[in-house]
RNA sequence: CGGGGCGUAGCGCAGCCUGGUAGCGCACCUGCCUUGGGCGCAGGGGGUCGGGAGUUCAAAUCUCCCCGCCCCGACCA
């Protein structure tokens, strides 16, 4: 296990032991780091008997749940329904579309033993569900008045990986995967599209995490797809996270499972089919976004609990007059009171900070004398004494602030970690610079070709192309800074989780 | 799947080299005392030492096998 140092309690010496701090500076170790905050966020632990799963504890799985109601508002807005397919899919079903089952077959985890028999058919545990959805899609539609099928599940899928972390890769993991078929290539097209808008919009408005909308190369396009898109978060090392990917599946999923429809016109056309999926991965980048050396952060919007009152008293007759005061005020601002007899306010400040929780209030009997409040936010540690007759609108205020500021500093960060490169030679240079010490990454902006000989080159530096940027600054032409050739704008080269 | 680390009380660890009563801190229970950034004191409960086999009068400790977890690399939301 590491070392950890003792983090050494200044402010009451004579009264505060030397303590250990639970967590790993993150720029001694980062993944230790993140792991600890994990751990000791409460967000959820590995579940040791089952290899490469976890378990999302209540603190990460209320998380999970308002990011979901997020996801779910959206798709529901834009005209699509729930739905839920099996758990199993018959083996055979992956084989239908070369490409995919190429792309899913090493990480399958399969069914060929049930009620004691041996199956005919084995099952395989889904990895996604565009092969059973299809089927039923074929079932399903006939005419173009069928169409648009807007469908979403949320589910869990499995994928044996071999190298799992928490949130970040595990064999079993939760998502919502969104199936549609249309009439029209173009419709399926603005489909894609209008998705990636929502993950972008969630990813920034919601998570305060700045993302890049782009086009995955063909060599890292999802497998079975005509184009994928994605939109790529930088972590606090430099290190990218794809936290979303919204997939053109052109007519390959129709024409492997016969989904076909008649026109207006009278015509037999296969539908243009599309996939989209966002997952608890996501509660990992919100994670490795805006946490720090003493805990978690949320952005108050993800925060299951915003604010947290701790009362503080000496004597009895204290005790009943501030816990009074401090249900009061609570409940009017609608913040929850820790009111637990047993630890002292100095534990409980370290307690809720780590957890994330986005402020934290102080009431005593100072605070009763003079009709004040302190408050304290979690980003900036900074405490500010208010009167309590402000404090609703302050505390939200508060909470406006601190959302904006995380994403603020998160894009600063993104800014300031990418940089241009125009030979392959500056792209190694540069990855190299930070890889060395931080064990770190940044993003690099190239010309690049859209060839898989030309992503296979990044390999030599521990790197892939994230993706082709739809729109920012480092648009415009120049020449692949390994074929030469003339392509029309950079990529994103960056180490990646 | 390769390399490394680790499995001893709920958690974190010491003990192992050199075999001989299973320990420490935190947490937990009881009481008193404290409370504006991890209070203190006193008393107390809690263990198939990851599993199996072997060596030995005797194994947490030595030998072999197995299992699991974490980290680092090749594949991936």
């Amino acid at each position: 296990m590491i070392l950890l140092p003792p983090l050494i309690v200044t402010w009451n010496k004579k009264r505060s032991p030397m303590l250990e701090s639970p967590i790993t500076p993150r720029s001694r170790d980062f993944a230790a780091w993140y792991q600890d905050v994990v751990l000791q966020g409460d967000m959820a632990e590995p579940a040791e008997i089952v290899k490469g799963c976890m378990v999302i504890k209540p603190n990460g799985y209320a998380v999970w749940e308002l990011l979901q109601r997020e996801f779910d508002g959206r798709f529901k807005a834009t005209g699509h329904q729930n739905v839920y397919f099996p758990l199993l899919i018959p083996q055979s079903f992956l084989h239908k579309e070369a490409e995919h089952v190429a792309g899913f077959s090493p990480e399958l985890a399969v069914v060929t033993i049930a009620g004691g028999k041996e199956l005919e058919e084995p099952y395989v545990i889904r990895p996604t569900s565009e092969t059973i959805i299809g089927h039923f899609f074929s079932r399903w539609i006939q005419s173009w008045r069928d169409l648009p099928m807007l469908v979403n599940q949320w589910a869990n899928v499995m994928r044996w990986e071999l190298r799992t972390r928490m949130f970040l890769r595990t064999t079993e993991f939760l998502w919502q995967e969104g199936h549609t078929a249309h009439a029209t290539h173009q419709e399926a097209i603005e489909e894609v599209l209008r998705i990636l808008d929502i993950y972008a919009e969630v990813a920034e408005e919601v998570m305060a995490m700045p993302v890049i909308k782009g086009v995955k190369t063909q060599a890292e396009k999802f497998a079975g797809a005509l184009r994928s898109y994605s939109i790529e978060a930088m972590m606090q090392n430099g290190l990218a996270l794809q936290a979303g990917t919204s997939h053109d599946l052109g007519q390959n999923f129709g024409k492997a499972f016969n989904v076909q429809f008649q026109s207006k016109e009278g015509q037999l056309d296969y539908v243009w089919q599309t996939s989209w999926g966002a997952s608890t991965r996501l509660i990992g980048g919100l994670i490795m976004s805006h946490s720090d050396d003493k805990g978690l952060v949320l952005p108050p919007k993800l925060a299951p609990v915003k604010a947290v009152l701790v009362p503080i008293y000496r004597k009895d007759h204290e005790k009943g007059q501030v816990l009074e005061a401090a249900h009061r005020i609570a409940k009017d601002v609608g913040a929850k009171v820790d009111d637990r007899e047993e630890q002292t306010p100095g534990a409980k400040f370290f307690h809720w900070e780590r957890l994330g929780v986005p402020v934290v209030l102080e009431l005593g009997p100072r605070d009763l004398a003079s009709n004040n409040i302190v408050l304290k936010r979690r980003d900036t540690a900074v405490k500010e004494v208010l009167p309590q007759a402000e404090l609703a609108a302050r505390l939200q205020a508060a909470l406006a602030q601190m959302q904006n500021d995380l994403y603020g500093v998160a894009k600063q960060r993104l800014k300031s970690n990418t940089v241009v490169a125009n030979s392959i030679e500056e792209v190694e240079s540069l990855l190299k610079e930070v890889t060395a010490e931080k064990g770190g990454g940044r993003f690099v902006m190239a010309h690049m070709k859209d060839d898989p000989a030309c992503d296979a080159r990044m390999k030599e530096f521990k790197a892939t192309v994230r993706c082709m940027p739809l729109t920012d600054e480092f648009d415009g032409p120049g020449k692949c800074i390994i074929t030469g050739e003339p392509v029309d704008r950079r990529v994103v080269i960056a180490k990646a989780y």
